[in-house]
DNA sequence: CAATCCCCTTGACATAAGTCAATGCTTTTT
DNA sequence: AAAAAGCATTGACTTATGTCAAGGGGATTG
């Protein structure tokens, strides 16, 4: 149950088995059933969410109803609404299972006392939360400069499983487009 | 020449006068002017880049010529090619000068150093790195939920000064939309 | 096993954004 | 002061994407 965790952990800072075990303590096993909530919109987000097994997403809806994925989450994912978590504010994304899941819930309380007390989960998170910013200023960027049917190309070379895992119109809204788009894109890109 | 960078820091961590000493120990002041470039694509990012005064832009170039502006820096906030920076990769983004400007730079050696010599250096960085983070998240969640006129809206909320200090154009490279689509949802806008 | 639901695809049409070209206005350069 | 360069606007047209509606296949549920 925390041994993706922990390979994740030890793949970016060495730590002890003493040092595992006091970490071990603050998380909280979750299993969560495919659509099933892990946060909904207006609740503030209590969780840093580790993904062990399964996959979610995270997702805003717009007044018209429509769903804009914002972010997924497969096993060795982190998962979770930054802001409202670190600021109690309430959330402003939701956060579902896409499929069945195992995860690992760091609540904020366990959050700051590892913190103070774990210099290896500080730069743990550091290293996480560079990762992530980085991850993120590439999507930017590929939104920004790239036409619809090259930002598919250049996600199906990222995730390749993830196609397989997801139905076609979360990847549509992942990257802003309807599924019919997505759909009339992938034709072209076949028949080429 | 070191006021803006304190009064920032400050406001996100308190520090004594002699923290401030050891810390500016370590900056290197540096002007620019309009037009020149802090960094080019190929180049390994060297610095990080804190604006006293003036602005400068972050971009990239696309195989058509097409610059697409990834990142607007006025006083106040900090600029490099993060990932270049970390890693020693050749950067995949120009840094220029839109106008003159007093600009404090942080060398990899440097932030190392600081990062294990100075606790309130380590918090102060990752404070920054979450606010550019959740920044960022809003941006992606701007572009991918709403249509032009409102991202155009969103983006005069935000920055009101920008739009005076930056061309027009730049503004429409850096939401994703050419000068002449631009120039039409102003019009737009002005008219209702 | 049938009924339902979810998902993908397709067509016809509407709307948004991009392209190309021309113009006029500023600002910068010489 | 004249010339050049940069910038914003506009028009006519093309291309990309969205909208609405219909249909079919496959999985899920009762």
């Amino acid at each position: 149950m925390y041994d993706l965790f922990f390979k994740c952990f030890r793949e970016k800072v060495a730590i002890s088995n003493e040092e595992e075990m006091q970490i071990r303590h603050y998380l909280m096993p979750k299993k969560l059933r495919k659509k099933q909530y892990l946060l909904q919109e207006g609740d503030p987000c209590k969780y840093i969410a580790f993904v062990e097994k399964g996959l979610l997403r995270e997702y805003s809806v717009d007044e018209s109803g429509n769903e804009h994925i914002f972010q997924f989450a497969p096993e060795g994912w982190t998962i979770s609404d930054l802001f409202s978590f670190l600021t109690g504010e309430p959330a402003t994304y939701n956060i579902d299972a896409i499929e069945d899941c195992e995860l690992l819930l760091i609540s904020k309380s366990a959050h700051e006392e590892l913190l103070l007390q774990s210099p290896k989960y500080e730069t743990y998170t550091r290293l996480q939360l560079t990762g992530a910013y980085l991850a993120m200023q590439k999507r930017i960027t590929a939104i920004i400069s790239l036409p619809a049917n090259e930002r598919y190309a250049s996600l199906t070379a990222l995730y390749p499983d993830l196609l397989q895992r997801v139905p076609q119109h979360m990847i549509a809204s992942y990257m802003g487009l309807k599924p019919e788009t997505l759909s009339r894109v992938r034709r072209k890109i076949a028949g080429s």
